[in-house]
DNA sequence: TTTATCACTATCCTTTTGTATACTACTTAC
DNA sequence: GTAAGTAGTATACAAAAGGATAGTGATAAA
């Protein structure tokens, strides 16, 4: 334990270089609902009502607020058509899409840690 | 909008389909703090006090509540020296070094992200 | 005329998350 | 005897996140 009590003085700049950007990636993405919202855009361009039913249970109140979150960052965009009624489209960006690979990573590590569950139970 | 309109019904199964794991793994790492002591331990094994200098503006609650669900869920590793006083090592597991791709990931474009920031303003 | 769809908003409430501050018990150093 | 370091815990509180429910205003379909 002799390492451990001496670890090294300068491991705490560069874990702390990691840590900043990482933390501003958990922001624009932290809560419940954003990454779902992302997810189910990647798959094409919905409207309001239409993300409602594809991510499974969220409530309007937290679709809205974090669809206008996601657009404030530039990773939604929201298109409004003036037909009658009036119907509101909401595609990524092509920022939006650069988090693809963010996902897939996430996706793929959800998919082994779902597994390696089952088998724990 | 024709095409909105009618938006791919069968999206909605490969929609879900990625969407389970993603909060699957969102769950075990959610939380403000998770991920930033785990890139920590990425760095070497620490102990208590350690994390908390280089985690920035961790309280010692959070960082104790922290580390009990990092370690029931196998992510971390705690062990305790009885040594005068008792020291008390964290160590990621082999399963918490299966984050090392979701971090970089994550890093990587939280570093974009921060520049596009910084061009922004 | 009631109902339904569109895209939301408003209000109230509960739960979760995080902060601040003080405290424990032990030992070494000053 | 007092401070500092070891690894935390206890208590109280504030803030943020999220859920439940209802309502808006236009239109169109039954």
């Amino acid at each position: 334990m002799e390492k451990t009590k001496e670890a090294n003085p300068h491991t705490w700049g560069e874990c702390t270089k990691s840590i900043l950007p990482v933390r501003d990636a958990l922001e624009v993405l932290s809560g419940k609902w954003k990454l779902p919202i992302i997810i189910s855009l990647m798959f094409g361009n919905k409207r309001f009502s239409q993300i409602a039913k594809e991510v499974p249970g969220i409530t309007d109140k937290m679709l809205s607020k974090e669809l206008r979150e996601l657009e404030s960052n530039d990773l939604v965009k929201r298109t409004v058509y003036d037909s009658i009624p009036v119907v509101v489209e909401y595609s990524l960006t092509e920022y939006g899409h650069s988090l693809e690979i963010v996902i897939k990573t996430l996706r793929d590590w959800g998919v082994a840690h779902r597994k390696r569950m089952m088998v724990a139970e």
